[in-house]
DNA sequence: GTAATAGTGTCTTTCAGACAGTATGAC
DNA sequence: GTCATACTGTCTGAAAGACACTATTAC
């Protein structure tokens, strides 16, 4: 009944966090050149009552942070993954490692919160940040050379639930600004999409290819499948924004609206509507005002806290956000 | 690195389909008087490609069944979970076992599919359908035997997110008909809660005490934690159905609009609005008529197959359901 | 005709999205 | 006063939710 070859599960944090406007994820290097690394480690049931234990447990030795918000991701039964176009899969950790992945939310505290491997959370994937307007790297590097890959078109392996979709279609679905447009929540369909494609660093490793044969540099990579890991907390968080108050785990007790707002933008990759986004929060009881001020350099901001009374009021207290202004 | 002690990861498969107007589970028991049990196996690395492959196997193996749609749902690191009240979990299986539960969709063709071994979903939640209004269970047991739970308050154990919740709140948040009222979607919460309870007849089980203490008979028990995991498929298809078109995956290839309906409530577990329901379906493109009818003792229906351009054409096209009618 | 089921036309209320404005501080 | 930031009042159009109605079969 055991299996004979022995599995090892690896539990892997994404521990994320929002200074002023910028999101940051925790990640750090085994050594000069080496790529960044998640916060992880072996569950181990002797040492380990529960499987969020220990990831906790990996968390405070490794990053030093007493984690507060914590969900399961995801588990992904192979670190090297499946590989397309026949080729075979052996990468660096053996293939009978299975790695669940965590999302953890956490606050910044000037002072007690060490900042230095907080690292911006788009220098993994610049293509996702549209605050700015649609990121150059879109229309410089990223569609000509996806149109490239499309022209070759090769049967897709996958999941079935993309069976029927051809590369063109999956290109347009997931990147395409015309007809579905952005959808900011498949951020992991985008990353797997480019991997697919032969365009980020860890296809090309998992391939034994060299790095030199990528055509551009699109974002930093990760070490073994970190950076899908955080694809896919990124994914997550972005649709939870909306029917989850999960942002107050990563404000300070108290914050201007604007200030709130920021931060929402810096998650959710866009701006949005600056009085839709105060009535929301306002009407939605999300917030209550603390009476206080703080003076930010214009007319002074009102300070509000979050209204913890709204979980037990409403099923699924959210931002609903909708885009723009 | 390698843990000391061995871990063995389970693969648990919730089959869904739905006959006419009932939601149907596939589940068979090892004999007489034992609970029943999902398909479920050992992940071997050694015969298991990927994770979700090996779960196809077993579906393959032990239902007969060729899946098509599978998602994965959770991962469980016990399977004789953690206990209220300080007590000790020593249920079957060792505690080094962890089970990823999936969630697969299927439709169920007379003739060929054998029907025997998928089971009424209600079986196991009667108090998740409202289709015939307030399930009688609610208020006649349920309730009541939560309010006593209740009154002996201790302090509640369990994971981060509920840890500010009194057994008052939680049960209010999640049973109430008040307020919030009953989100379907929350249906792990409300097992959970009747877990902690003791109102469940493996929370006895796990407890080592015997299942005659049961105040009531609250559904049908299953095997390990088979229950939990369906809970977990019920609540994550509720969800689902409002951004992604899932029931089409239980559907045949044509039907009509009042069938797709059924079955939409028969998930959901509550009526729909027949004219809205119908307005969202068409004028959403999910759906396009073939031309044909059928007679069902009245006038006769037009019947519609499933319109798969919508994948490419929208991001989350589903069902937006609201309630009654 | 009745019973039964299928299907439609339109009203009302809610709310997302956007307009353009006013308020209060520093200097 | 200007500049900068904070905050608000109100219009519009799209949908959600619900009303009552018509259509086509079997008998």
């Amino acid at each position: 009944m055991a299996s004979l070859l022995p599995i090892e599960i690896n539990l892997t944090a994404v521990i994320m966090a929002v200074q002023a406007d910028e999101p940051l994820v925790y990640a750090s290097s085994a050594g000069d050149g080496l790529p960044q690394g998640l916060p992880s480690g072996p569950f181990d049931p002797l040492n380990h009552r529960t499987l969020e234990l220990g990831l906790r447990g990996f968390a405070q030795d490794q990053a030093g942070l007493e984690l507060g918000y914590v969900e399961q991701l995801y588990t992904f039964g192979d670190r090297g993954r499946t590989v397309a176009d026949g080729q075979q899969a052996d990468a660096l950790p053996s293939p009978h490692v299975v790695s669940i992945g965590y999302l953890a939310l956490t606050r910044i505290f000037p002072g007690a919160t060490d900042p230095s491997n907080f690292l911006p959370l788009y220098a993994f994937f610049p293509w996702e940040d549209w605050r700015g307007g649609k990121p150059g790297a879109l229309e410089r590097d990223i569609l000509p050379a996806l149109a490239r890959w499309a022209e070759g078109n090769g049967p897709d392996h996958g999941s079935a639930d993309r069976r029927a979709l051809s590369r063109k279609e999956r290109i347009a679905l997931h990147f395409g600004s015309e007809g579905p447009s952005f959808d900011e929540e498949k951020v992991l369909e985008r990353y797997e999409l480019l991997y697919d494609a032969g365009l980020v660093e860890e296809a090309l490793r998992d391939r034994r290819l060299p790095p030199a044969s990528l055509p551009v540099k699109l974002g930093q990579a990760m070490a073994f499948d970190h950076r899908r890991i955080l694809a896919t907390a990124l994914g997550r968080i972005r649709g939870k924004l909306k029917y989850r108050p999960v942002i107050f785990e990563m404000m300070p007790e108290t914050f201007t609206l604007t200030d709130l707002q920021r931060k929402v933008e810096a998650i959710s990759g866009h701006h949005l509507h600056k009085q839709n986004f105060r009535r929301l929060v306002e009407t939605g009881g999300l917030v209550e005002p603390t009476g206080g001020q703080t003076t930010t350099g214009g007319r002074p901001a009102a300070l509000f806290r979050f209204r913890r009374d709204v979980l037990t009021e409403r099923p699924a207290p959210g931002l609903r956000l909708g885009r723009s202004g």
